[in-house]
DNA sequence: GGTTGTTAGTTACAAAATCAACTATTACCT
DNA sequence: AGGTAATAGTTGATTTTGTAACTAACAACC
């Protein structure tokens, strides 16, 4: 059914993009999946409380442009798992300051070790340039 | 509760791949999504039944890397919708091929179109050659 | 000070993805 | 041939996401 048309879904870029972020993902998954009982969502507020320090459900929305449907779920879930415990900011009784609890803050440290191993590990093919350029063009592309 | 610690999500090769994705997509998706009532699997078994002709779930579900049960619910409601027909192999009666309609043609046709503009859209600021380099990493880390 | 409008976060319901089990057909193997 | 395994595709149950409506607290304004 095809006539002449050169298009090709390998060379369409939020095709690309996706089959490399899925792709790429899969093996990170594990760590936080299988180790800590995460979900991607969960583990990025994690990585958020533990890189920034205490915050709220919506700074953390914002930065990692989250919805805040996924972050309430995420931040329930690891408050259960007492990953992080939830206190009411009182300058500002509708939001509540959320802190990692010591395992919390293990379980960051530990995933943060592994994101910085596998992310090396992704590229070590590469030219460093070429990675260089890779992530500019990402970060614009993410906008 | 951070400390010297100088890793950050958004370097995270991974995150950024998400991000990158997730944000081309959004525009795209609007045609598909609000013209032609499609899922973005249902776009890409139609995209690869328009680009290469008549072929096989199976063939799809390897050539896109979808799901055998994504693929399988996907060619339901294109069908459903008349975009394609499928029709019993016999050489080996478990499997069917399929094939577009006219309706499930001028569908292509008319998203092929959409999708080249798109992606040129997304790259029209950048160096053509770094969006070389980023063709190629991502083709690599796709596997 | 009461009405109206926002905002942070949660909950309920619908849509979609995931995983396992299932049917029908074909392949293999002795 | 007969039995076992493998394969294409579907279906059902569970989980996760997305959307919209909701509650509680705050803000603004007259």
């Amino acid at each position: 059914m095809s006539e002449k048309d050169d298009f090709d879904l390998q060379y369409f870029l939020p095709y690309m993009l996706n089959q490399a972020a899925e792709e790429s993902s899969i093996a990170f998954q594990r760590h936080y999946k299988n180790r800590y009982g995460m979900l991607r969502t969960e583990w990025r507020v994690l990585f958020h409380l533990g890189r920034y320090g205490e915050m709220t459900a919506k700074e953390i929305g914002e930065r990692a442009r989250i919805h805040k449907t996924k972050v309430s779920r995420a931040v329930q879930k690891l408050a259960d798992r007492r990953f992080l415990t939830r206190k009411k900011d009182e300058n500002d009784r509708r939001s509540e300051r959320l802190e990692l609890t010591q395992a919390g803050l293990a379980a960051y440290r530990d995933l943060r070790g592994v994101a910085q191993e596998y992310d090396a590990k992704l590229v070590a093919g590469f030219d460093p340039e070429d990675v260089a350029t890779l992530r500019r063009l990402l970060a614009r592309l993410a906008g």
